[in-house]
RNA sequence: GGGCUCGUAGUGAAGUGGUUAUCACGCCUCCCUGUCACGGAGGAGAUCGCCGGUUCAAUCCCGGUCGAGCCCGCCA
């Protein structure tokens, strides 16, 4: 039976089998360590018998292993136990050698990323670069698990569509038997049309955007978080909701995750008090901003970068909490579906800020069937268009006033971890120039 | 789409208008019984991104091109 790495300990005096990749030879003339890592982490063999040792000349790491060996307790040896007068078999041989070496810690510098993706097929065998992905998969499992509990149903919408027809975004164009299909930049349409069945509803899937962006917080392909909630009594219920996801999220992540975490330098993190995410007007947020920088920022009608990374700074000095809410976005940053507080002249749109990103917009829908047909024509859309035909009908027949959020999973994961590129937190990122790995 | 910066062994870097282009890691050979980024000795490995120009001479200077990174716009 395979004995995995980090149970190994629990069998001293007993001989045990174990499989695994070769991940470091340490020759030490008549005495040779080799490290063996499974999904568990590592083994260290201890081979004195010269002929054992030779069964490895010639091959490399990545070299797939049975050992039979003697567990032996060894203070010496990493996790307290190793294995003693082993018997290798070589059950995939590597006899190239690997263009990186993956038994130290992988470059993530800027310019060097280029390499990271090139090499990412090798590189994720370093057991450092696995727990950001590990700590990625915690991270959705923490959002389902709040989600489920909270009575939201998952749902999988398409992703190959007739047309855009959101607006915003640049789409991708393909070929669909010859037709013309689109690539979903969200699934807006499809998570609204089905409040009008289960209330509350999310989904974790693709969404694609065309934008000719080249930054450290762009992908073509990205993952995004959609929920969709029926029957709130404003727009508060809606940030609270989507709040305290992320608080339990993070919460969660800390804890399952503190070592990881340490080991890959990720900032302290800071909650605020009392659960409750401090929320900032955009106005308000370029008065302060403009009043620090003694610029004047009252004309845009979103915040800026930099005072992204401002206002987050202040509200971890001064408020001690890292997630900050930018609200009330002025009427011209407004989409056809959003709902406008025409008295104070905003959009009940909020933008979650994230150690100096933003990770999610939270707006409220407008739910009413004349209103939205309304906004839709105002903003030059032909509302008897067959894209939007089948969402009308979601209001026509009834939808309770919602509100959700597009949350993106990928900065969340590179902000949770301090890394400095969203694409360091996918394993196979899709930009402008690279369509592989 | 606009701006700025950068392309040198497999990887990461240094460097120069002029003889054999430097270093670290990795790789190969040998030595080494407690390594864990092991250590030591030796060795192989680079048409200096590509094309053109200036020059007696270009990896270096100039132009173009391709590729990469960062910022802005836009967004998650």
């Amino acid at each position: 039976m395979r004995i995995l790495s980090s149970d190994v300990s629990a069998h001293v005096g007993e001989q045990i089998h174990i499989e695994g990749w070769l991940h470091k030879k340490r020759l030490l003339g008549g005495l040779t360590f080799i490290n063996v890592r499974d999904r568990r982490g590592l083994t260290q063999v201890v081979i004195k018998d010269k002929e054992e040792i030779e069964k490895l000349r010639g091959l490399h790491i990545g070299t797939v292993l049975a050992v039979e060996g003697m567990v032996v307790e060894e203070p010496r040896a990493p996790g307290g136990a190793e294995l003693h007068d082993a018997t290798l078999t070589v059950l995939v041989p590597v006899t190239d050698e690997p263009p990186i070496e993956i038994d130290k810690p992988i470059q993530h510098k800027p310019e060097n990323l280029d390499t990271l993706f090139e090499y990412r097929v090798l590189n994720i065998r370093n057991l450092q670069e696995q727990k950001i992905f590990k700590i990625r998969g915690s991270l959705t499992r923490a959002i389902r698990n709040f989600l489920d509990e909270h009575e939201f149903t998952e749902i999988d919408t398409p992703k190959l569509l007739a047309e855009a027809t959101e607006g915003g975004a640049e789409v991708f164009q393909l070929d669909y038997f010859g037709k013309t299909a689109t690539l979903a930049q969200s699934p807006q349409f499809y998570k609204q049309i089905m409040v009008g069945a289960f209330e509350r509803v999310y989904e974790i899937g693709h969404s694609y955007r065309a934008e000719p962006s080249a930054t450290t917080r762009h992908l073509t392909e990205l993952t995004m978080l959609d929920i969709e909630m029926g029957f709130v009594s404003g727009h508060d219920e809606v940030l609270d909701m989507v709040g305290d996801m992320t608080q339990h999220a993070l919460k969660t992540i800390y804890e399952q995750h503190a070592d990881d975490l340490k080991s890959l330098n990720a900032p302290e993190l800071k909650l605020p008090e009392g659960g409750k995410i401090p929320r900032f007007t955009i106005a308000q947020i370029h008065e302060m901003y403009g009043k620090a920088n003694k610029i004047d920022l009252s004309n845009e009608k979103d915040l800026i970068p930099d005072e992204e990374k401002w206002i987050c700074e202040y509200a971890r000095k001064e408020l001690g909490t890292d997630l900050v809410y930018a609200t009330e976005f002025p009427i011209g940053a407004a989409k056809f579906y959003h709902k406008v507080d025409a008295e104070k002249g905003v959009v009940m749109w909020g933008d979650l800020l994230f150690r100096g990103l933003e990770i999610a917009t939270v707006p409220l829908r407008e739910n009413n069937y004349e209103t939205m047909v309304e906004q839709m024509t105002k903003a030059g859309l032909d509302v008897s268009h067959e894209g939007f035909k089948y969402y009308l009908q979601a209001f026509k027949y009834g939808l309770p006033m919602h509100g959700g959020c597009g949350f993106g999973i990928d900065r969340l994961v590179e902000k949770t971890i301090g890394l400095g590129n969203v694409k360091e937190a996918t394993l196979f990122p899709r930009d402008i120039n690279r369509l592989t790995p």
